[in-house]
DNA sequence: ACGGTAACCCTAACGGTTAGGACTTCACAA
DNA sequence: TTGTGAAGTCCTAACCGTTAGGGTTACCGT
């Protein structure tokens, strides 16, 4: 009697999708992105292979499963942000939360494993401009105009290049910030 | 006894990797990039599908053919404006010149096909991304470092991203100076 | 003139992805 | 309660980009 609001068939399908994403990370981070094959995962799963596609659109999104959340934060640090913080401050604070989880035990295996294949790289960048184009919208209505400009598509862009660049430097945090300091400085030419 | 500097062989390769990306340009800008195989334009080019990928790296390569003359642009932008203009002056004057010239007669049926694709706007991107690692060398010259810094790849990026948003902006030009306002005023910021 | 190698060829395969069509199971209204 | 439609899953066979293996020809430098 607690929570019958889905039904069973949600449910189970629910819960295919994440046996069988959580299989294919495992076999993933154990044997190389490369090593196995999506037949392998099917089988693994014990689900056809048009199964997995039809739950996942390809092999790499198996691997970024549960990134909606990253966005959804973004654009709320955007919206969110009260009289007391600017909204590039806001993003700042956001985004060095954000990069501070990737330093986690399991975080670090799992960029160890994007970085160690082409296609899950190239695949997270278009990740990353996916949420800068929902980004860009939060922008625009933070900056009070109805619809995104040219200028607002730019600085979203400049903001989700903070993660590439965070990844891949020696100090994430300091990357950050040099990063923010020209978001705002361009922010505010904006204005 | 003109220029027999290039023998035979080097002579016949290129000509060869001219006949297949133009074959395969044709047939794209024709009947649709998706709607094109490889192995038909092996056919057509009279060549085998192991030479085209001896020449090209991948499908999408056959149609971003003579890119590497946009990169050196932006490299000698950089590199090579006097002390009367600033390197983001000089940039953007460059880039007013590239966006305008993809409005030509056959750079717009040109465009078109990429925008056509899912696969060639990818494409697209990490082509735009490769440059931007490229300029982010000369930018760290120009501001006087002997290596990039993220500040420099962060403003790299965000001068390479003029492209993709130029070109689905209804004032192109207008577009790019939206931008390099920003990348100026960022550039002022970093100094 | 000749040995090496660069360019090319053919065939067969691999791996992600999709179409076609069938079967089972659940949701919902009659 | 039962019937019906849709959703989820399955199997098979294929398509397409790409690569490996191994061979042939034509050019280049000595």
């Amino acid at each position: 009697m607690t929570e019958q609001q889905v039904g069973r068939r949600e449910r189970k399908k629910a819960a295919t999708r994440q046996a069988i994403a959580d299989t294919a990370l495992g076999m993933f981070l154990e044997r190389g992105y490369d090593n196995v094959g999506i037949r392998e995962v099917a089988q693994a799963a014990d689900v056809a292979v048009t199964t997995v596609f039809a739950h996942f659109a390809s092999k790499e999104a198996l691997v970024f499963d549960r990134d909606q959340g990253l966005q959804e934060r973004l654009i709320k640090a955007v919206t969110g942000h009260g009289a007391r913080w600017s909204a590039p401050q806001a993003l700042r604070d956001e985004l060095h939360l954000m990069v501070g989880e990737f330093a986690g035990e399991q975080s670090t295996a799992f960029w160890r494993l994007v970085d160690s294949s082409t296609e899950l790289r190239d695949y997270e960048s278009k990740m990353w401009q996916r949420h800068a184009d929902a980004l860009a919208v939060a922008i625009a209505t933070d900056r009070g105009r109805p619809t995104t400009t040219t200028t607002d598509k730019a600085l979203a862009r400049f903001v989700l290049g903070v993660f590439p660049l965070a990844r891949e430097a020696d100090d994430p945090a300091a990357a950050v910030d040099e990063i923010m300091d020209l978001v705002s400085a361009a922010w505010a030419a904006a204005a």
